[in-house]
DNA sequence: TTGTAGGCGTTATCAC
DNA sequence: GTGATAACGCCTACAA
């Protein structure tokens, strides 16, 4: 593997002066300086980061802790973290944690030997203590989508309460009374808080849930079980406490011969793409996952670099995108 | 930040020991390596993986080249390599490309810099001149999805072309005479190998696709207005290159007063999670995606540690997966 | 304007 | 059994 000792011979000078075009740093003849970048090109080389890193330079490389990618508001999150992140200079570690506290472990051991500059986590647990190792050294940590109670620097995190309280406000205000809530994984910090924020308002009404399902894992299937035990109660409205959930629940709904939203009005949340494009078209409450991820990129480059913080980290507002699942009740 | 002579220090030998104990090699009594064992605990210490590279180590670092993770298809796919690679001891560098070979090019020579022991790519160009530095340095690349002529190591690409013909097959053993295509991106080597297939099965009957739409990017609502160009021919059968295609095709259908599949027939093609849980639901050409990506990081590893190849490379199967959204064409 | 040398954290090679 | 030490590739004083 090419060094900048070969560059150094090939282009007859000496390691310094290489570095010194490399980092263009002191002086470099103009007529060195061509010989130099001539060798470069010839050879391709590029300057070994475990050097530069081990001398004393900064890693660039940030760890990214998510509970998978392979769901698609995790993989879009995923996805403008890494861009926004590689646009400021950064090399990124995706890491799918299955929502497991001892695959969190392994990875920030990994972060550790890494070195890494600093860490974005959406981690299973609030206030892990795996965390710990982390903040000892001083490495920022921005929690997304979910809290980490004392061990982040920072946090992106929607106010998943209010979300809830919307989502059942909505259903609330065309007159359902009859409402079941679903969803998962309820591990999950953020379903926990949405199901509180739903919970609120209904007793605010004086209602509660006539149905409260919550499973483990996040896909469709389990989102049709969960949404079929529910209906069971026979509400007049069913939240989902993700879009999957929701989704999950139109086909139950289907498959009980229920009309949407004629017999049953149904509202998800996030605004994944899918949402949009199920028959009917998903009533939800949006998140704006992009801005939140390139929000998250951004203050772990200010935290990583010591800039001071703008306090007002004003995230978008949630928003109710009404589509074709939410109507007032059917008078049965 | 924790080194080797910081826990040779505490625990008062030399860094050689300590070595000794980390990696186990050579002899340590069993009274110092508890003593140097305690100092490691104490610390958190985790060796810089940096100055084990410089010293001639292997880096354990893959490049993963997608064109995104935002669409589920890939963002399944690079979970599943991510994980197989990380339980094989290496970590990915996930990169979205955007299918831009300028992008390609930049992460690249990020993978020179930082060393990467090999590459898994799906890339917009098929035998795109930059990863001739990545070949020149003998760094195995395997091509997944795609191939990448000439470039590649080796590769896990499906049968693009049969799974083509599947689906038109299916079209035409159901009596189907008028057939329209829709898909994108265009300039996706496995989009157009689809599209070849199609076009095959197609003439072997003598006929040919009464409209052909191809779009530049991979989502829904463009799938909706290539479908609605595409349905103003009046086809009775629509072949979406991707589900995402095809699902978009339903709404425009549906938006069209079309009744699926009595009106039309709909196929698709990966049998993305969302496939089964469309309205109704969508027949499928499926691809075993958390497969391809275990095979592509088995095959990736034993290139790195230089195993011979098992020449049976068998991936399984396409299969079809007939769901609600195929039919006979009904006699207008 | 250019070159020499030391040190970053590790591991392997050699003495002791 | 254990401890010095060289070397990996790079950058930065410092010397020339």
């Amino acid at each position: 593997m090419a060094s900048i000792k070969t560059i150094a011979k090939l282009a007859q000078t000496s390691v310094a002066s290489v570095s010194r075009v490399l980092n263009n740093s002191g002086y470099v003849s103009a007529e060195l300086r061509a010989k130099v970048e001539a060798a470069i090109a010839q050879t391709n080389y590029q300057p070994s980061s475990d050097a530069r890193v081990l001398r004393g330079g900064k890693s660039n490389l940030v760890g990214i802790l998510l509970p998978s990618i392979d769901v698609q508001f995790f993989g879009i999150l995923a996805q403008s973290m890494e861009q926004a992140l590689f646009d400021l200079g950064y090399q990124s570690f995706i890491c799918s944690t299955a929502e497991s506290a001892a695959h969190e472990a392994r990875y920030v051991a990994m972060f550790l030997s890494r070195r890494v500059g600093g860490v974005i986590a959406a981690s299973a647990e609030a206030g892990a203590a795996h965390f710990a190792p982390l903040r000892a050294r001083g490495i920022p940590i921005v929690a997304i989508d979910r809290d980490l109670h004392g061990y982040a620097s920072d946090a992106i995190v929607i106010d998943h309460d209010l979300g809830g309280r919307m989502m059942a406000q909505h259903l609330i205000d065309f007159g359902h009374r009859k409402i079941a809530v679903i969803g998962a994984p309820l591990h999950s910090q953020s379903i926990q808080r949405r199901l509180a924020g739903v919970r609120a308002a209904l007793a605010q009404s004086g209602l509660e849930p006539v149905s409260q399902q919550l499973g483990k894992t996040h896909d469709f299937a389990q989102s049709y079980d969960l949404a079929s035990r529910a209906l069971a109660n026979r509400p007049t409205g069913l939240i989902g406490l993700t879009d999957i959930a929701a989704i999950g629940a139109i086909h139950a709904a289907h498959d009980l011969g229920l009309r949407i939203p004629h017999d049953l009005s149904i509202i998800g949340f996030d605004n994944i793409p899918s949402a949009a494009f199920v028959l009917p078209r998903l009533t939800t409450i949006a998140q704006p996952i992009r801005h939140l991820g390139r929000s998250a990129a951004e203050m772990l480059h200010r935290l990583i670099i010591g800039e001071p913080q703008t306090l007002a980290q004003a995230l978008p507002a949630l928003t109710l995108i009404q589509r074709d699942t939410t109507a007032p009740p059917c008078a049965a």
